[in-house]
DNA sequence: ACAATAGCCTATTAATTCGATAGGATATGA
DNA sequence: TCATATCCTATCGAATTAATAGGCTATTGT
């Protein structure tokens, strides 16, 4: 299951991504538009700014702009941030490994095996979908 | 994230589809030879016993038998059963479908589109793999 | 008949995670 | 220097998940 987090960021993405200029835009408008928690929504860009994606601006006039191009902005690497692993089960993620505390040998899980086709599968879409792509 | 829940549940499966014979298996035995806790194994067996999938037998000599061939049982029916959803998010379930709270317009949603294209590929690979795959 | 066995059923608890909130600190612009 | 808007840390409540407890019921062997 998706978590609120990145469902409400990719929307707040999404939302910048439209955006005609690359002015800042305040999280209060983006919450509003969104329907997010003002302060809920205020983490998840704080985490997006921290992560690289996001610029931000202090003041009046200003809030949160992209700093890259939403074409080269992977879903992969979003999800990765958001959600954490992309792998239904730690002993098939490839950036958040960890072993199964019952499964004395991984090869011969059956388990395993399924999670690594459905992993490959997720992971093909995700590589192949920018924030553009989103956004269109 | 796959709950504990559907992994022992699909390894138990899997325990009873590489069994030669179709005698009953004790709890006990599946329990201890995949390290999973006997009562919470119990509950599993149970659910998968009401829908279906499992047959079992009371008293000395009793236990647990699947009842299919492990051809004819599909992912996608042990998932939705243990699992629930096999979507990231319900406004994209075909089984367990919810509007979500914040979105106006399913249409026009990011993240809709996106959690449609992983849902599909899920599926396919979960309508194509049977138990029998699993224990192979 | 009856004791032992093993599944059936309901309820409860412990732990973790998630979504949300609070409140002040810090930087910026007019 | 005041108003604005992000930055940061801490906490809380609800929900979900994993696991446990304990008695009930049906079946089998002696």
């Amino acid at each position: 299951m998706l978590s609120k987090k990145t469902k409400y960021g990719l929307k707040a993405l999404t939302y910048l991504a439209r955006q005609d200029s690359k002015s800042p835009v305040q999280i209060e408008v983006i919450s509003e538009s969104e329907n997010i928690s003002r302060k809920f929504l205020e983490s998840i860009l704080l985490t997006l700014k921290k992560n690289g994606f996001l610029g931000s601006k202090k003041g009046k006039g200003g809030g949160y702009y992209l700093l890259k191009d939403p074409n080269d902005i992977k879903m992969t690497t979003v999800m990765r941030i958001l959600e954490g692993p992309i792998a239904m089960v730690p002993c098939v993620s490839l950036n958040f490994y960890e072993k199964c505390d019952d499964c004395p040998d991984e090869k011969a899980c059956s388990v395993h095996k399924l999670m690594i086709k459905v992993r490959d599968n997720t992971l093909e879409i995700f590589r192949n979908t920018t924030l553009a792509d989103l956004s269109n």
